[in-house]
RNA sequence: CGGGAUGUAGCGCAGCUUGGUAGCGCACCUCGCUUGGGACGAGGGGGUCGCAGGUUCAAAUCCUGUCAUCCCGACCA
């Protein structure tokens, strides 16, 4: 490709709208532009990264057996109804009406389509197990689109959905993609850290995100990882070794005592000299328009997602002081905000974290304003609620599998695995002939990757103040030929030819013959990001081209011939 | 959905306070000159100032509405 005819515009300035730097250099270098919030155009240079990640995926998926297939983009709101879906999927599910009225969605995602195809074509374990995938455009209508490719509204996932006979296939089903994944994302030349998740509104057991670890701000997870052994869980479903605290108070008989004024644990702990490791903090809820206690220490901090599956609820929100006065009122008390216990509350879900078990003689609002009941213990003054874990866990807390310490770092995630069990077959009466002559539902699994998001966080973890420094494996072209001035014969005639010699040995190279200056051309190749820079210029007066490595800085001089040989050795290294 | 901000040429911005018929840099086109890190000179094209109302002799500027975009938050009693 001759950059002259090569459709790319670069641009000068930073966009004022682009924020994190995958958005920024994606934009100035010319590949994408913004069509509408969260939508944008791949530009031929995207394209060409897009289809790069997209065949190293299927090549994988493929070697694993998986098998490629595409569905509409369009489904109707039917199988979505029966997966029950319809309703708790919420405003993110982009819907639409037809010319007949007749109600549709875009796709989000492809298990009600998949599970559907499998209820009307698998209909004996003989035809099991199998796993299909596609490769196409989703549709998920973002409450706040940012951060360019990494969290759009319209974006390229590949997404696979594994049917079984029984666990023991999924689990098999489910190391495969594993590995496949792994694969994937160092072709990509991506190194990624797989981290248990929170399973969310896809639903089903147990699942695992691919982090890019990014080491830099950009990224929207926190991933909390050990650093000892290689425990690493998304800060939503991190689980860890509290550390050492006190658990018993001093106060030795239950009672009522006055603590004006102590709406914050911080005041009441003040105001009682003790720490907040012994007081029960009782927070009020909303789940799914119904009121819920949740208990945990005082020095604690509840994780909401954690707490929305204890709940079993589809969406949850803080109360707020009318809400929780209207409770209060429920319950025959008028406790403000800030002196709410559990005690005596009725009609209420109550859930306590774990780290509330083993408290002693401890404090805890009594529903009564500026009073709190101190010395309380569990199964004596106080039920203990049901236990779970809604904790969140934080940095320098002892790693739960080792003894290690948590650290932070911000990740992108940029595939995940889901074992899904029989979560849809089961409700859209997914079934097939088992050996034993008994119909029963697939045991499935469903595993994505984010291949608009991987191309952006590429970018988020190669790049300098130049620009992009693509790995060559997903690098829209392997090298950028740049004769210094279109005006010097030599130059011109050198840089042609190998260019010529490369295309012939299948290296994908772009020509720079634009009639510009040598600083705009060495600009606009770093900022594209070519992986290496071939120069045809002044070292031709000893009869040497430059080679020059983007990643590293390094720079070779070289006869032409032992250029396009290097060249043709570096692209042959990762193919 | 709440809070903050911004919409003026492809991109980045000024002009708005104090209304008088739109400007700068980059990019683009032509010519000249230049050719190792985003040159220079001359000339040129391109904007119903987000949109819709209103006030006014006159609106980018003041008022109202609306749409869009970006940032922050979705928060611990």
């Amino acid at each position: 490709m001759k950059m002259s005819s090569l459709f790319v515009q670069t641009l000068r300035e930073v966009p004022s709208d682009a924020e994190v730097v995958s958005h920024q250099l994606l934009l100035r270098g010319g590949y994408m532009r913004k069509l509408a919030g969260g939508i944008y155009t791949y530009l031929p240079l995207m394209w060409r990264v897009l289809k790069k990640i997209e065949n190293i995926v299927r090549e994988e998926m493929d070697k694993e057996g998986a098998q490629e297939l595409l569905m509409p983009i369009v489904q109707p709101k039917e199988l979505w109804e029966q997966s029950g879906r319809w309703a708790v999927y919420g405003k993110e599910l982009m819907r639409l009406q037809d010319r007949h009225g007749k109600e549709m969605a875009l796709g989000p995602t492809h298990e009600e389509v998949i599970t559907a195809l499998a209820r009307d074509e698998i209909r004996s374990y003989r035809q099991l197990p199998v796993n299909l995938y596609q490769i196409q455009n989703k549709f998920r209508d973002e409450i706040r689109p940012r951060f360019g490719l990494l969290r759009g509204r319209e974006f390229i996932m590949k997404d696979a959905y594994s049917f079984d006979v029984d666990e023991a296939g999924l689990d098999i089903a489910y190391e495969k993609m594993a590995r496949a994944y792994t694969k994937i994302f160092l072709r990509c030349g991506l190194e990624t850290r797989m981290v248990r998740s929170d399973s969310g509104a896809i639903g089903g057991s147990v699942s695992h995100e691919f982090m890019v670890l990014t080491k830099t701000d950009s990224g929207e997870n926190d991933v909390l990882y050990c650093d000892k052994c290689s425990y690493a869980a998304n800060s939503n479903n991190a689980t860890s070794k509290m550390l050492p605290a006190e658990m018993t108070g001093r106060f030795e008989k239950a009672e009522i005592v006055d603590t004006p004024h102590t709406r914050t644990i911080e005041e009441l702990a003040e105001f009682l000299k003790i720490p907040s490791t012994i007081i029960c903090k009782a927070l009020v809820y909303i789940a799914d328009s119904k009121p819920a206690i949740a208990l945990i220490r005082g020095d604690q901090n509840v994780e909401e997602i954690k707490l929305q599956n204890a709940l079993g609820a589809n969406e949850i929100r803080i109360a707020t002081s009318e809400e929780i006065l209207e409770l209060m009122n429920k319950n025959g008390f008028s406790a403000e905000p800030g002196f709410i216990g559990p005690k005596g509350m009725k009609n209420v879900k109550i859930v306590a974290d774990l780290s509330v078990k083993d408290l002693k003689n401890f404090v805890v609002g009594i529903n009564q304003t500026d009073k709190h009941l101190v010395g309380a213990n569990w199964g004596v003054d106080i039920e203990l609620p049901e236990l779970f874990d809604i904790r969140l866990a934080q940095v320098g807390e002892g790693c739960p599998e080792c003894d290690g310490h948590l650290m932070i770092t911000k990740g992108i995630e940029v595939g995940n695995i889901f074992k899904l069990g029989t979560k849809y077959s089961k409700a859209m009466n997914a079934t097939f002939t088992a050996e034993d002559g008994k119909e029963k539902p697939f045991i499935m699994g469903c595993y994505g990757i984010g291949i608009s998001r991987t191309a952006a966080a590429a970018v988020e973890r190669y790049h300098d103040e130049h620009g992009i420094k693509w790995p060559i494996q997903i690098a829209p072209y392997h090298v950028v030929v740049v004769p210094v001035s279109d005006q010097d014969e030599q130059q011109m005639k050198v840089a042609s030819d190998i260019y010529e010699k490369l295309q012939k040995a299948g290296v994908e190279v772009v020509l720079d013959d634009r009639a510009e200056r040598a600083g705009v051309k060495f600009k606009d190749a770093d900022l594209i990001g070519f992986p290496y820079r071939i120069t045809a210029g002044k070292t031709l007066s000893e009869g040497l081209v430059e080679f020059k490595i983007r990643e590293t800085g390094e720079v070779m001089k070289l006869t032409p011939d032992e250029a396009v040989e290097k060249m043709i050795e570096a692209v042959k290294a990762v193919s």
